[in-house]
DNA sequence: CTGTTAGCGCTTTCAC
DNA sequence: GTGAAAGCGCTAACAG
């Protein structure tokens, strides 16, 4: 069961080099050797070990991936999107989480235990430091940045300003004026960042519309439900005159609409809230919101990373378009 | 940048073999010694090469994590767990996907691609044929199965039967009669699987109540929202009579909701709804459940796999427990 | 407690 | 188009 290349070859009667070769369909094999040892090595079960083939060759087939979480809609999406456009090409996908805490630091990302382990990485979502950027980039290999990565690097993301732009007009044009923003964690504060670009989009489109933009508006909602819950509670509390939240993520909106029915607020009538995202779920709910395709992102990162471990060249960013999905949970404001 | 053992070992003074030791923190290595190893490959920045020990040593220190899917709440949570708990004893996660189509065969499970590339198997909620559970045992490696796994294997899981029966007769002591059940793809049927282990525990339920389960009762929602909620909006047009419906799944829970209000049908006025799982996001539509820890069992499963891959013992079968969480998607049955 | 040495199982020149 | 042989960078006996 357990074969090794010299098995192959002493069967097919060649060598370890022609069928090391063969099976890696490398030029300079005759077809009829070809097929020959693909039969033998394919009878005796035979595949390569990695460690030894790694070893040898320097390469690992094998791709870094570095996320914050894996249980939230976003990572979970490109996730699985990049395993699929890996496993097409046969390389095998390494997952690396790096839960970030509330407020706290998260463990270093660490380039050490990606050395010589992986052929090319790919950060989906995780706001690095410059210092840990150039530590990973210090691996010599390839890395595609997903969701969010700073300037000079490969990226594939959204227009964030613009999505933001998009939800915050529509809030407008519904007559809204008092339109809150629930944006991630306070230290997430990287002026590349998804969380920034879309505060930043909140800001200018208010600004445009000639609308001040108190500091009270601004809160904290640690990209998940139950910190946007938290945040919505306490600003709907103290700010009863907001009509309209605008949440940086889906999950934030959807925990702003609990916070709402926690307080008895109606929502659309009472409150509007928008998301960014396009969740699955945001319809149990008729969430209205700026909805991305995650998967294909998490596909073409992963493409764009195997273009570059054989040598290509690839766009430098790459941006996905957003449409503005309207359901239930925006209206026109309340006339009071 | 790129040092050897050789590099460490000739700038300590000693042979690469005490390097060796001494990282690993193997005995029979004077403290001093150690230290001063242990001072000088940090100053170096040097780390093993992972093919290079594993090649020599047989052993990989990565763990490969079979999914179906990552983007379920069971998957994603239990993944996380287990990579975090994998992280923890400095063992990487391979994340291998087998998608499931609808009905349809999934790509096999091919046991070669794992061969001498982990030290040990996790098995996430994927229903495994006997030959493929036969190859993945070929490879002779620990497996844990987490969610759902064939008898005489090593298993982390629930008392599906049990869930199932608290979720119905929670539905009975409401009075409910004629209470409709929503499992999964009609392809998965091995006996041992969660789909029908709930399946059964649901018809035992109605038995033993002393209520007919007739075939229209079982319908397939292939455990995620949109099969769901198709399949209850056929089933509910069809026997507008049934006042309950119970799911397998959260998600599908969340399906049949979905095609309730589709209908113009009030939960839980009209019709009642449970699922199982405790999904994050049920609270959005006060969904009631029976709750399971899936993070939890994913940190469970990868720890009992670290303590198998050292060569100890571990439990058979571990089984969680559950709990209902009432919510406002069941109540009493509509007198008409 | 530490060093020497023989592999681990491939890939890759370099000849032929 | 194919083979011989030299590594790739470690670990694991085995000595001492």
């Amino acid at each position: 069961m357990a074969h090794g290349i010299e098995d192959v070859a002493r069967v097919a009667g060649v060598s370890t080099a022609t069928v090391s070769r063969a099976l890696r369909g490398l030029p300079n094999v005759a077809p009829a050797t070809r097929d020959h040892v693909r039969e033998v090595a394919s009878r005796l079960g035979y595949s390569a070990s990695p460690s030894a083939a790694s070893l040898a060759s320097g390469r690992t087939r094998t791709i870094g991936v570095l996320s914050p979480w894996i249980s939230h809609w976003f990572f979970a999406n490109v996730i699985e999107g990049a395993e699929r456009a890996l496993r097409a090409s046969d390389f095998d996908a390494l997952l690396h989480t790096f839960e970030l805490f509330r407020g706290g630091p998260r463990r270093r990302v660490d380039p050490v235990v990606l050395r010589r382990r992986v052929d090319g990485i790919l950060v989906v979502g995780l706001p690095l430091a410059a210092d840990e950027v150039a530590d990973l980039s210090g691996l010599d290999v390839p890395i595609v940045f997903v969701g969010s990565g700073p300037p000079g690097q490969i990226l594939v993301r959204l227009d964030d300003r613009l999505a933001a732009r998009t939800a915050t007009e529509h809030l407008i044009e519904l007559g809204h004026r008092r339109i809150a923003h629930v944006t991630g964690d306070p230290g997430d504060v990287l002026p590349w960042s998804p969380a920034e670009e879309r505060l930043v989009g909140w800001r200018s489109a208010m600004t445009e519309a000639g609308l001040p933009v108190p500091d009270e508006l601004e809160v904290h909602g640690y990209f998940d439900v139950p910190g946007a819950r938290e945040t919505a509670t306490r600003l709907l509390t103290q700010h009863p005159d907001i009509t309209a939240v605008f949440a940086a993520s889906d999950e934030m909106a959807m925990g702003v609409v609990l916070a709402a029915a926690d307080l008895g607020l109606r929502v659309p009538q009472d409150v509007s809230v928008i998301g960014i995202d396009g969740h699955d779920l945001g319809d149990l709910i008729g969430l209205t919101t700026v909805a991305q395709d995650a998967a294909e992102q998490g596909v073409r990162a992963a493409t764009m990373l195997l273009d570059l471990v054989a040598g290509g060249v690839v766009p430098q960013v790459t941006t996905f378009p957003t449409r503005l999905v309207i359901r239930r949970t925006t209206g026109a404001v309340p006339v009071r």
